[in-house]
DNA sequence: TAACCGTGGTC
DNA sequence: TGACCAAGGTT
């Protein structure tokens, strides 16, 4: 006879004793019932917009998505009326929210739900991960907070929490890291109210349990936790090592005729996908303006020349530190189609405000406006 | 798998 | 003021 082997991987394996397990979720649930905020997706019960504060909330502040939330289910209030509407539409107001590839996959998703099921979301987490715009967080989430399903799931704050509480170590990011914290969760979701439960795990986190400063005085768990216990709740989880923002320039065109501007609308990938911006293309940082003239040119696929310099808007992402070099250009015919994107248009200042631009390519805007891109 | 994708708040 | 960060997903 063989020795009997340990199993690492058994998704019967226990990793909680059940007392702690149920001390633990007794003593959040409690807390949560308390303490929780106010928020106003937690005063609906409607699928889609909880999904829609969920795709807003990714790695977005709660005091930010708030308005946001409001007027997006003012104007789009049903799934239908999302998958109805032009991506541009949506776009715009997502304007200033960041990551806008959430919001063109949300319109994605939209149009799947109600090819696919009839304008009802799906109500487990398995089938709304084959939705675009949803991984694991998301898909666990909707599931759980909407439709009561216990699944799982771990966001930063969650991963914060279990860090301490479990005393996990490894970065974010490690796998055996990752796996563990998902079979954390796993095991403590099971059972009444799991959607209560994910979402008190998540305020806790957000609240009580910060990056930075953690009130442990007034955890509720706190006789539960390894860290605390340990004296080391200050250095769970590691911090993120982050990589140097890059450098990126553009030449951005600024060609005024008769008070308008000409508007471009960008490729639907990557960065600004799909948004409206003034004509811009990537140059090197040290590219002369002639030069960068002539990008613009086979950009916008019309002969242009350069009229002068409106000044350089800089502007700092996670990941990218971006310049925007306003060059004044104007050209004898005006093209309608362009090359390097989806669609042009003149706009007056006001209206080009009220398309779907990214804040960068605001801000350009208003500099170009104020430093008289519109005088002749 | 590591890089990419935005923004505003906080200290 | 600048570094760090927030209810992640995609490729």
């Amino acid at each position: 006879m063989s020795p009997p082997r340990k199993r690492k991987e058994s998704s019967a394996e226990r990793l909680v004793e059940p007392g702690r397990r149920e001390s633990l979720r007794t003593r959040l649930l409690e807390w949560y019932d308390r303490q929780k905020r106010d928020l106003p997706w937690r005063r609906t019960r409607d699928p889609y917009a909880i999904w829609l504060s969920e795709v807003m909330l990714q790695q977005t502040q709660v005091a930010t998505v708030i308005p946001y939330w409001e007027r997006f289910l003012q104007r789009f209030p049903s799934v239908e009326a999302l998958a109805a509407a032009p991506l541009p539409d949506v776009l715009a107001l997502w304007r200033g929210l960041g990551y806008y590839s959430r919001a063109r996959n949300l319109h994605g998703a939209a149009q799947e739900v109600v090819a696919r099921f009839g304008g009802k979301l799906p109500s487990t987490a398995a089938e709304l991960l084959t939705l675009p715009g949803f991984g694991r967080y998301t898909a666990g989430a909707v599931a759980s907070i909407a439709f009561g399903e216990p699944a799982p799931l771990v966001d930063g704050n969650v991963a914060r929490v279990l860090s301490r509480i479990f005393e996990v170590e490894g970065a974010p990011g490690d796998r055996a890291r990752e796996a563990r914290l998902w079979a954390l969760a796993t095991e403590l979701v099971h059972g009444e109210r799991p959607g209560d439960f994910n979402q008190a795990l998540m305020e806790h986190g957000a609240t009580v349990c910060r990056p930075e400063s953690p009130l442990c005085l007034l955890c509720p768990v706190r006789e539960e936790c390894l860290a605390y216990r340990h004296g080391r709740v200050d250095e769970l989880p590691p911090a993120r090592v982050r990589a140097a923002p890059k450098r990126m320039t553009l030449a951005v065109a600024v060609w005024a005729h008769e008070g308008r501007l000409l508007l471009a609308r960008r490729a639907e990938k990557g960065l600004f996908g799909g948004l409206w911006e003034l004509p811009a293309a990537e140059v090197d940082d040290d590219t002369p303006d002639t030069e960068s003239t002539s990008r613009l040119a086979e950009a916008l696929g019309a002969d242009v020349t350069l009229r002068g310099h409106l000044g350089t808007v800089r502007r700092q992402l996670t990941h990218r530190a971006l310049s925007l070099r306003l060059l004044r250009v104007t050209g004898a015919t005006h093209p309608t189609h362009a090359p390097a994107f989806r669609e042009l248009r003149w706009c007056t200042p006001d209206e080009a405000s009220s398309l779907g631009m990214s804040t960068a390519m605001h801000k350009a805007l208003e500099a170009a406006v104020s430093a008289g891109a519109l005088q002749a």
